[in-house]
DNA sequence: TTGTGATCATCT
DNA sequence: AGATGATCACAA
């Protein structure tokens, strides 16, 4: 078997979605094998191990274009990493920041709006105790913001590119936005990419990215597999 | 080098 | 414990 092997692109949500299903229940292992592929013991030096797999089986475009992973379904895919409840572990990297764009973009236009216009999640088991060839993979989630969703994610933005797009980048720290937040996505802290300053020099900043908080991601999957008080994970 | 996929590991 | 800031791998 292969091991650059991929599934073939999906025609339509439904499709997607149908695939998803069949996945639901499988672990990593499994999925990785499926593909000549060895799940790494732990994901310290293959962060991108998860979210690259899902991404051959499900048939999402490889590499790293600013484009959604389902180009012909406007479908963005992310992996969730979840506790035994069904409880988002980690923040969800949305999109980069350009400081020197963002400025002149509204919310209606914004990078950020479009990526999560549709997105598959897919929970997947992700505690560290769990080997990673062991880990569940869950019940995926094909999901669009809803009207009041989208209303607090604008206010998160519009306060956050307000003050990158006023030079204030250095200004902001994760504790900013009740659901939608501004983090450091570089290489390591000494990177840096071309800024401005606030009196609109230019100037070289830290790369950062737009990351959703867990408690959104948590909101999310609670609101659509929640059939009582007794939650059901999606695993 | 930048953008994709994210999780790690330290600090509060 | 939870979240923030830092970091890892790979493709183009």
């Amino acid at each position: 078997m292969p091991t650059r092997s991929r599934a073939r692109s999906p025609g339509s949500e439904h499709e997607l979605r149908a695939r998803a299903e069949a996945l639901a229940g499988g672990t990593l292992g499994e999925l990785a094998a499926s593909f000549g592929l060895l799940a790494p013991p732990d994901l310290r030096r293959a962060k991108g191990f998860v979210g690259e797999l899902m991404e051959r089986a499900l048939g999402a475009s490889a590499g790293s274009r600013a484009e959604p992973d389902f180009p012909e379904l406007g479908v963005e895919l992310k992996t969730l990493p979840v506790d035994p409840s069904g409880k988002p572990q980690e923040s969800t990297f949305v999109c980069t920041i350009a400081p020197r764009e963002i400025g002149d973009v509204e919310w209606e236009a914004s990078l950020v709006r479009r990526k999560l216009a549709r997105v598959l999640w897919v929970p997947v088991e992700g505690m560290r105790s769990v080997p990673v060839a062991q880990r569940r993979i869950g019940t995926a989630l094909l999901w669009s913001p809803s009207p009041e969703d989208e209303a607090e994610l604008r206010f998160d933005w519009e306060q956050l590119a307000g003050l990158i797009g006023r030079g204030q980048e250095d200004a902001i720290t994760g504790h900013l936005g009740k659901w939608l937040q501004v983090r450091p996505k570089a290489a390591h802290s000494r990177s840096r990419r071309r800024s401005f300053d606030p009196e609109g020099s230019p100037t070289l900043s830290l790369p950062r990215g737009f990351y959703l908080r867990a408690t959104f991601t948590a909101r999310i999957l609670q609101q659509h597999f929640a059939l009582g008080p007794r939650r059901q994970p999606p695993l």
